[in-house]
DNA sequence: CGTCCGCCTGGGAGCGCTCCCAAGCTTTTC
DNA sequence: GAAAAGCTTGGGAGCGCTCCCAGGCGGACG
């Protein structure tokens, strides 16, 4: 027997609409009413058709998380399966769908069909590079969209963020505070705003202390760990060698670890490392990583959270008056790659 | 203006009905008007409202790929990353969407909302663990499925998948021909049908040359990097020492290269490695790997293939009686690893 | 005791398509 | 040259919901 609203409604005793209302958690039906149907609809294991409720409904209750990079990358990098796990819970409570828009075909073709194809209330936008020609695209129509990350000079976007300065500055303060004069940074790649705005809060952190870094002690990395142990040969290399560095990744941190470990060094006894992300790798790297906690699963859930409450009360996320704004607070994560254990200057680093 | 059929029908002087003929590729349409239509909705950028198509027509077209591991594997592994591309290159070919149903909430749970929630046409079925107790759940309904890859007794179940036994049979038989004779492998997680194979395939090409090895030469690991490089060192430990190693992934094989050249041995010199599914870094592995080509992109484009064929051929996809079991043949790349090069005898290894 | 206002409930009118049948027109066939 | 058999084309009848309005019912109020 095919289940419909209409049939739920006749074994109940009641009308469609009663058992729309129930469904929809709408008002104005009496307890025992409401019992009476949800005990016929858990009896049958009935679930109401999606594409008539999207067409009755005018909207799909699916929102499209767009992360414009390649698949190749998206599949590597544990950020994004953390940040799709807390989109997708969010959706989950809120009854929604979740639905992965990978780019595969050329970048003109999708974003437009992206943008066409409503068969998505909304989109979450994965932060982009600087440079993606198509991201104006989708931020021009009027699309709900909420970005994660956020594009400078775009405060018209509602966006979600871990304060990536700050973390950045925390992390590098704290070296100061344990005595690190010469302190390297290895940057993400810097066509991505998260990996300029954590380059800034160590050079911020520096300077406040007096300190100008020569630019042999900056050296770009790729997130990965190849990459971090890349830079760290060169900055080996730099007379005065550093004395800490920061990395902006977890991953770039333990492969420098690994560089500083094949030139036959010690960390943190010679070299003292400062990683951010607070991955799972990081606790259990050799040895255990401080770094700066980035809580990616909760951005990914407020991100999401956020979409469906402007979805929800479009009256509300029409007025461009109040967009907003999530600016997540990073937190140090001492373990012992810092060498505070070491120094035992446990000074107020951190509260 | 909101675009409906009626209205681009209004625009190219024809009825509702034609339009939908046009759109859906229908017979039974003059040339000229069939040209005629197009072009309104072409300028018009006109795109069909899917929840009305799918309620109307029964079908949503948009079909599932269910990888039963955890969010952490699917994230980390390239194997998926490949199988996807693959799967989404065939839907978007057909007109169909893929969805991904990551399994985040307790598999209870998912399965059966998978089941019940016939908003998809039909599943692909990643391969799942042999003890994975919902599985069954999701075979017994009469949903289209596709598998990939196979579960051993199930010969009802369409499925497209390499053939891995040959493959790890022609991966020892190539080490037999150079002249080794004490062939180690490091299998993959034995609760998984592949590494089975796998297993099974190097465990016939010894015994057809009359070898029988030793207990310990069998090591599991579990697909990573790190547990190839830790099956190797136990392999390592055992007298007499292995020559020659198959490694049923490329990760293991290139933590197996890691291992022995962490003991001070030489790759292929003083042991021979070949690894398992040709993945990118076998090409840049150092030395570069011998391995078995596993076409991971197109047994996706296969499996979505084959799907989308039984969906919009229901007829045939009732008669249970053909069951599509696809098996693409391993081939046999060779690179240094293997130490063909070093030993000269290029005796009719391959063809 | 009648009136008004709330809470419930039922059903009509679509949402934008696909499917199907019938009607018009053109071609074939004997 | 008329009937039969194509091609095209148009429009009705839903698909299973949501939205909205109208009506029934009860209690609070004057």
């Amino acid at each position: 027997m095919k289940m419909t609203l209409e049939e739920i409604a006749r074994l109940a005793g009641c009308s469609r609409s009663t058992v729309s209302r129930v469904i929809n958690h709408g008002p104005n039906v009496r307890a025992e009413t409401r019992e009476r149907v949800w005990k016929v609809i858990r009896e049958h294991d009935f679930q109401p058709n999606l594409a008539a409720r999207a067409l009755a409904g005018r909207r799909s209750r699916v929102i499209g998380l767009v992360i414009p990079q390649p698949l190749s990358t998206i599949f590597t990098d544990p950020y994004f399966s953390m940040l799709i796990q807390g989109c997708a819970t969010a959706c989950d409570e809120r009854g929604y769908y979740l639905m992965l828009s990978l780019v595969l075909r050329q970048a003109d073709d999708t974003y437009r069909w992206l943008i066409r194809a409503r068969h998505m209330d909304g989109l979450l936008l994965a932060p982009p590079l600087l440079d993606d020609p198509f991201v104006p695209h989708l931020l021009d129509k009027h699309l709900p969209l909420v970005m994660i990350g956020r594009i400078p000079g775009r405060t018209d976007i509602a966006s979600v963020n871990v304060d990536n300065v700050k973390g950045a500055s925390l992390a590098t303060q704290h070296l100061l505070n344990l005595g690190y004069r010469r302190i390297a940074t290895i940057t993400g790649v810097l066509n991505l705003v998260g990996a300029i705005d954590r380059l800034e809060g160590y050079l911020c952190a520096l300077r406040k202390a007096g300190i100008e870094p020569p630019p042999e002690y900056i050296q770009e990395g790729d997130w990965s760990e190849m990459s971090g142990k890349r830079a760290m040969e060169r900055l080996l290399q730099f007379r005065p060698r550093p004395d800490a560095v920061f990395a902006a990744s977890d991953s770039m941190a333990i492969g420098a670890i690994k560089a500083i470990q094949a030139a036959g060094l010690k960390v943190p006894d010679d070299i003292a490392v400062v990683g951010f992300d607070d991955m799972p790798s990081a606790a259990i790297a050799d040895p255990p990583l401080t770094t700066i906690h980035h809580p990616i699963e909760k951005i990914g859930f407020l991100a999401a959270a956020t979409l469906i409450e402007k979805l929800e009360i479009p009256a509300t996320s029409m007025s461009e008056t109040n967009v907003q704004h999530i600016v997540l607070p990073a937190r140090l994560v001492i373990r012992m790659s810092c060498g505070q254990a070491l120094r035992c200057s446990a000074e107020s680093a951190v509260t």
